[in-house]
DNA sequence: TATACTTGCAACCGATCGGTTTCACGAACT
DNA sequence: AGTTCGTGAAACCGATCGGTTGCAAGTATA
């Protein structure tokens, strides 16, 4: 199953945990120690983010460190700036029919 | 209840939703149109959106026009850069480190 | 080899989500 | 005034979510 950044970032702790690796690579245990839940929730969160590629494992003797992978979040950069180019370019529209607005103003004045 | 920005946006059809009122304020209808979802699945994304500030409606006549408060998403954008910080300095504590690593060789070598 | 540690996976549970259907309310048209 | 149009709200439904509990597998340690 093909899985959503967006729907990744959604939730509260998951988004606790990508700030918490981003410091530096841990491990299930370890990360769980920092929340209230238990290891096996923090778990299902980390395959959440690993099946959307925002995190990477790294098998180290029997534990596991889990590494944030910070290019997979610029798809979510990269849909704010689109968004905001459209609006963007929605005010550079408005300015435009503001111009033809007064051009007609002036030509109405001609009259 | 308040909402949350990120779960605003897990949603593939309201992340739409933005997008095309972007572009201009619409209403629910003509929302509607440019999906295969019924008008009322559009006002409930539209309720959600509203919640959480993100859209702000205006009544004319009949009509309610629905526009993007584009400000609202800058907790997002907010939130990427607050992660690539860590991310960054977190290369800047491995950098520190190399170069830890490095004087102790230099000093090792003196011996 | 036996035991402890670290982890993932499956099954289950209540809550929430996204959607449809139905209805109610207010504004505009005839 | 009666009808149509535009919209929100409530009730319901199947699917998914986030969480817990229990278990199995692999690795280290004695």
């Amino acid at each position: 199953m093909r899985r959503d950044v967006f729907q990744a970032i959604a939730d509260p702790t998951r988004r606790a945990i990508i700030a918490l690796i981003a410091l530096q690579a841990m491990t299930p245990n370890a990360i769980a120690e920092h929340f209230e839940t238990s290891r096996q929730a923090v778990s299902k969160h980390l395959r959440v983010l690993t099946e959307c590629e925002l995190v990477t494992q790294e098998q180290m003797g029997r534990e596991i460190y889990y590494r944030l992978e910070i290019e997979r979040m610029i798809e979510i950069d990269k849909w704010l700036e689109q968004v905001q180019q459209i609006w963007e370019g929605n005010f550079k529209r408005l300015d435009a029919l503001l111009a033809e607005l007064k051009q007609q103003d002036k030509q109405e004045r001609k009259k």
